[in-house]
DNA sequence: ATTTTTATCGTACAGCGGTACTATGAAAAC
DNA sequence: GTTTTCATAGTACCGCTGTACGATAAAAAT
């Protein structure tokens, strides 16, 4: 056996595992015995690469993290740049669905994660809400910028549309994890509320000015 | 002690002090022992009336539904009869945030489960898929019959706008248990759907028969 | 060549979890 | 009044889980 070892690799071997144990069987049934096993090496392999169970879960958590933007990257790096609001925002929506296999693994496994930190103080709760926040205010911006040049339809507040585009994709995704609607059938119903959002064919029925939407914009 | 006893009492206590400690300390804390010690009686007590902890479990999952249920119909007799279809989605939608601390619980202990449900074959699937079909068969109807009378903004399909509701609502509700955001602001979020679900101020570019404004005072 | 470091293995230990077994007073049935 | 049933209690058992503790062979360092 040689004696050096890429430990980020032989780490991420390992995570790799994890998530294959937890999308198959559920994040409970992760036990350090099974992600070795999963792994093909021994339970002390596991133990050598990450102290503990503990910081195991976290080191998953941080990749699946990592991966996810990554994918997010290269599914905004193939669209035409400069891609339009339309297509960006269609492309976030579109990678935010559980759509193959491995998607559908990855958006279980975050989804466990998420209700575990729902309970757990231990276990990080920044990647739920500052991850989403952080989406929100990126998609605030395209969106600001779509209305800027016209492209939404009339009356939208752009963070408000944010965040409904954010709460959306979340239900219908955990509709197609749980089984209630296919993929193809929650990628329908966003490209409906795309093709509303960004339509020019509603328009408001008085001139613009006695209305007002929402609220406050804080 | 007295020999006979109210059985069905009896589990509902149990179950109640298993959703105590599942939303307190998560589903994964949920023990026979932890739930003995919550109800305040004796590990075999819960063996006695649930012989095992599958059973446990099944019986909560089913409690928790038809309190749901309960809840739900309750809200529903509180609104004016009959109600608008507005006010009746309205309704449903406030149900299904976590609102207060008891909903909060119920929400976070559901979404636990519906979690567990996505890779455990063992616990029914059904409460999660045929539950919101149900629903989303409910909406569909009322928005129907709300399109009938000119109520929806034009153009809507009643049983899509279902869906997307339905979506919404439930990923504004794992915001709100995840802590990215407030019951009020998920709620606003809501409204402002509604509203322009329900806005007659949205119209076709095409020229259409006014339609009046219907002002809530209900 | 010896020593140290590193990757690997096997195993042991303590704690907890579900389940099963036995016991025991008290009410109900007879 | 005896027997049966019921609600409750305590406890023991076995398996699993995380962790700790050596052992070992090979490569690196000296």
């Amino acid at each position: 056996m040689p004696k050096r070892v890429d430990h980020a690799e032989r780490r991420a071997h390992i995570i790799d595992a994890l998530v294959r144990v937890a999308a198959a069987e559920g994040l409970h049934a992760v036990t350090m015995r099974a992600v070795a096993a999963e792994a093909g090496m021994s339970l002390n392999l596991v133990q050598y690469y990450f102290d503990s169970k503990a910081k195991l879960m976290h080191a998953a958590l941080e990749r699946l993290e990592q991966q996810s933007h990554q994918r997010w990257s290269k599914r905004l790096a193939d669209l035409p740049q400069p891609p339009t609001a339309h297509a960006f925002i269609e492309a976030f929506l579109a990678e935010a669905l559980p759509t193959d296999e491995a998607s559908r693994a990855f958006h279980l496994v975050w989804t466990s994660y998420a209700v575990l930190a729902m309970t757990d103080r231990e276990l990080a709760a920044e990647p739920f809400v500052a991850g989403p926040d952080r989406l929100e205010r990126q998609l605030t911006d395209v969106l600001s910028r779509a209305q800027r040049d016209g492209a939404l339809a009339g009356g939208r507040d752009p963070a408000a549309e944010a965040a409904r585009l954010l709460a959306l994709s979340h239900g219908l995704g955990t509709g197609v994890l749980v089984g209630q609607r296919s993929a193809e059938a929650a990628m329908a119903i966003l490209r409906a509320h795309l093709d509303q959002l960004f339509d020019d064919r509603l328009v408001w029925s008085a001139p613009r000015s006695p209305v007002e939407v929402t609220s406050d914009g804080g």
